[in-house]
DNA sequence: AGCACGCCGACT
DNA sequence: GTCGGCGTGCTC
């Protein structure tokens, strides 16, 4: 019986922290379960125990467990592994991934799980699932499974013959039968099953329409069939849509739903039940259920892996949930298949150079043609006076064309809000954020201006505060101006949006797609939120209205990420019977990479980005690690990032690049400066991420810089 | 990150 | 005279 436990609080603070375990409290306390203790000035704070001993710490005024909160552990051996990989490796604390990875509802609440394991429960019968879909009403499955007994902390992942119930009667579950694959799709599924036996990661480059899901279906009822449990990735926004439906179609009950849009109660639901006995067999989760508890995970599914959002930005960690699944699907010794249209750079590098298998389905299933793509030169329909505002005229007439039919419009625009930014016509005054480095958007809809970084907002003033004139205009154009422009232009069509300030909640975004599903809105303008796995069978039209903001991004990653994007997006026009019609508006018609869009070329694509990259050293060629510097002090924030080249040049030499500021260089009344770490892949990174940690210490050491945030974003997208 | 303590500025 | 700004230090 050990009389000390160690503990990961939710701080941002290395290290763990040695708590007394009163002795009623250490024959129940195991590692993985969650503690009530003090801490500083605070009563309790909810921690997990990491590991139990019998070792005094020295020097140190050891405070006593106030609380055990869980009999068993909330928390597996080899998630805990995986947090401390994942701080190591992304420079942050465990601290910062226990306040991650826990749903609030485990974090926050101090309710101690009062069970006892002894006491009955259903064993037999599977008990309903979760209704995720229609959201609010909870199950009542909390407090059952949290009464259920778990599997013991040293039988490990996967470890004895918890669930092992549920092995090879999924069908019977009253799912309904798998669905029939084209030859194209048969092959790529052995080729699959193939490049397994070689590598453990395969990327599945399939273009838009081949039928991936298909392939995914059969590939997670295999693993089913073997009592393997499936963790299926995919990017936030597309969750609700059609293909979380099929699965669950298919797979019915067995299927869990893990999304941050979805309760605590949900997601705390879900987490329990991975513990259980009867765990779900199939997770669907955005990047976070990387955290989840699995006992036996056999394959991990990532779909569309190019996706930024898999990156997590702010706060720590700063993690990418693509490559965290595959070292969590390595270390669990399960599979991976990484799916997409276009890949990421890195990860058909990866691919092509024998790290992962690759396999190609080149076929659009049912013989469904890829969308013939219009180049509009923007410039030259300016100079005939051809444009209504951001609409070329030949994509005018293909919407009249198209609403005459009885089709649908989608519009693609990289910029939500009115105007991207607000002028004075008499002096050209600019309203900016007080907080950020940022011309401040007009929405004109909230009759507001808004910081889209801090989310500062104040009215538009009636007139300029410079010169007095009452003449503050719009410039440029944002989602909310293009729906205002379509519904003028086009006054019988039903219009709706979708960006960021449209679906604030999860009904509000589903109203809008349930809408176009069920064609009640003939035109959806938005931003990237419309480009991601929306298939719709009426849309004919897709409009590209300014590829140039994507295109001139200060970014090494612009015309990948502008490949990717615009891709996706043609890929939304037409599906069986009609060819779909692309409009991609820009003033850089004859770039070679708009060529590359309209002929769906990724290999060219790859082959003159790859170039450039190895010229430049840019990934996937060296790793990144930026260094961000912070201070309410713009003079000490420059002084500080000088200091730190200096220090990590010592040690780096030409591999730090910078200072610099950022494109938006005050952020939250901070002063932002960064510095690049490029690190060829021969470079060992443990010994590179101890100097930078040993930096920031000294750094920090100084008076000066005491109130500085100095933080890491390693692999940056 | 919080939070408390502590020391200087403009307000009832 | 006080409220409150944020610099500094600490958290088992």
């Amino acid at each position: 019986m050990s009389s000390f436990v160690d503990v990961v609080l939710p701080v941002p603070l290395p290290g763990l922290f040695t708590y007394a375990l009163p002795a009623d409290l250490a024959p129940q306390a195991q590692a993985g379960c969650r503690v009530s203790v003090p801490f500083g000035t605070k009563k309790t704070v909810i921690g997990l125990i990491a590991r139990l001993h019998d070792t005094a710490p020295v020097g140190i005024d050891v405070k006593p467990v106030a609380e055990l909160l869980d009999q068993s552990p909330v928390v597996l051996p080899g998630q805990y592994a995986l947090w401390q990989w994942m701080a190591d490796y992304y420079l942050c604390t465990i601290g910062e991934v226990f306040k991650a990875a826990l749903p609030g509802k485990l974090k926050n609440t101090s309710r101690p799980t009062h069970s006892r394991p002894t006491n009955s429960r259903p064993t037999n019968s599977r008990p309903t699932p979760n209704p995720s879909r229609k959201g609010g009403e909870s199950s009542g499955l909390n407090e059952e499974y949290i009464a259920q007994p778990l599997p013991s902390l040293t039988g490990g992942v996967g470890g004895g013959s918890v669930g092992g119930g549920s092995v090879g009667d999924w069908s019977a579950a009253g799912s309904s039968s798998l669905p029939t694959l084209s030859p194209a799709q048969s092959t790529a599924l052995s080729q699959i099953q193939d490049s397994w036996r070689q590598h453990p990661v395969c990327l599945l480059h399939g273009v838009t329409s081949s039928g991936k899901t298909e392939l995914y279906i059969h590939l997670i009822a295999e693993a089913m069939a073997r009592g393997e449990q499936v963790l299926f990735l995919l990017p936030e926004i597309v969750l609700t849509s059609q293909l979380t439906d099929r699965l669950r179609a298919v797979f019915g009950p067995r299927l869990g739903v893990y999304h941050s849009k979805f309760s605590d109660r949900q997601r705390a639901d879900v987490w329990q039940r991975q513990l259980s006995t009867t765990p779900y067999d199939i997770i669907v989760g955005v990047r976070s259920s990387v955290f989840l508890p699995f006992q036996r995970l056999g394959l991990v599914i990532v779909d569309e892996e190019h996706e930024v959002n898999f990156k997590q930005q702010d706060p720590a960690p700063r993690y990418n949930a693509r490559n965290v699944a595959i070292v969590m699907a390595a270390r669990s010794g399960a599979r991976t298949l990484l799916g997409t249209a276009t890949p990421a750079l890195e990860s058909y590098y990866n691919a092509r150079t024998g790290k992962y298998g690759l396999v190609t389905l080149g076929e659009r299933y049912g013989g469904v043609r890829l969308p013939a793509i219009a180049v509009i030169d923007i410039s030259e329909q300016r100079r005939k006076r051809l444009m209504n505002g951001l609409l070329s005229q030949p994509l005018v007439d293909a919407i009249h064309e198209a609403l005459d039919n009885g089709e649908q419009v989608i519009l693609f625009q990289n910029r939500r809000g009115y105007a991207p930014q607000v002028q004075c016509h008499v002096c050209g005054w600019v309203p900016r954020c007080p907080h950020c480095d940022v011309a401040l958007t007009l929405h004109k809809r909230s009759g507001r201006m808004t910081c889209h970084y801090c989310g500062y907002t104040t009215d538009i003033p009636a007139r300029c505060p410079a010169c007095e004139t009452p003449d503050l205009r719009g410039h440029g154009f944002g989602t909310e101006r293009i729906e205002d422009d379509i519904a003028r232009l086009f006054t019988d069509a039903r219009v709706a949006r979708m960006d960021l300030d449209t679906t604030r909640t999860r009904t509000a975004y589903e109203q809008i797609i349930d809408d176009f599903a069920a064609h009640r809105t003939d035109i959806l303008v938005g931003t990237q939120m419309v480009t991601k796995g929306l298939d719709f069978e009426q849309v004919s039209v897709v409009g590209i209205l300014s590829a140039d903001t994507m295109l001139h991004q200060p970014d090494f990653r612009a015309f990948e990420r502008s490949f990717q994007m615009m891709s996706q997006v043609a890929g939304r026009a037409g599906r069986r019977q009609r060819r779909g019609r692309v409009f991609l508006q820009t003033m850089d018609a004859q770039l070679p990479l708009i060529r590359q869009i309209v002929d769906g070329d990724y290999d060219a694509m790859y082959v003159s980005q790859m170039l450039e990259r190895r010229d430049f050293g840019y990934p996937p060629f060296t790793r990144f690690i930026i260094v961000y510097l912070k201070h309410r002090s713009a003079s000490t924030v420059d002084a500080l990032s000088r200091e730190a080249t200096l220090l990590l040049r010592q040690h780096f030499g030409t591999r730090v690049l910078g200072p610099d500021e950022p494109p938006v260089s005050r952020i939250q009344s901070l002063y932002v400066r960064r510095i690049i770490i490029k690190l060829e892949p021969a470079i060992p990174l443990p010994r590179a991420r101890q100097l930078l940690t040993d930096v920031r210490a000294t750094l920090l050491a100084q008076r000066l810089y005491s109130a500085a945030h100095i933080y890491f974003d390693v692999d940056p997208l």
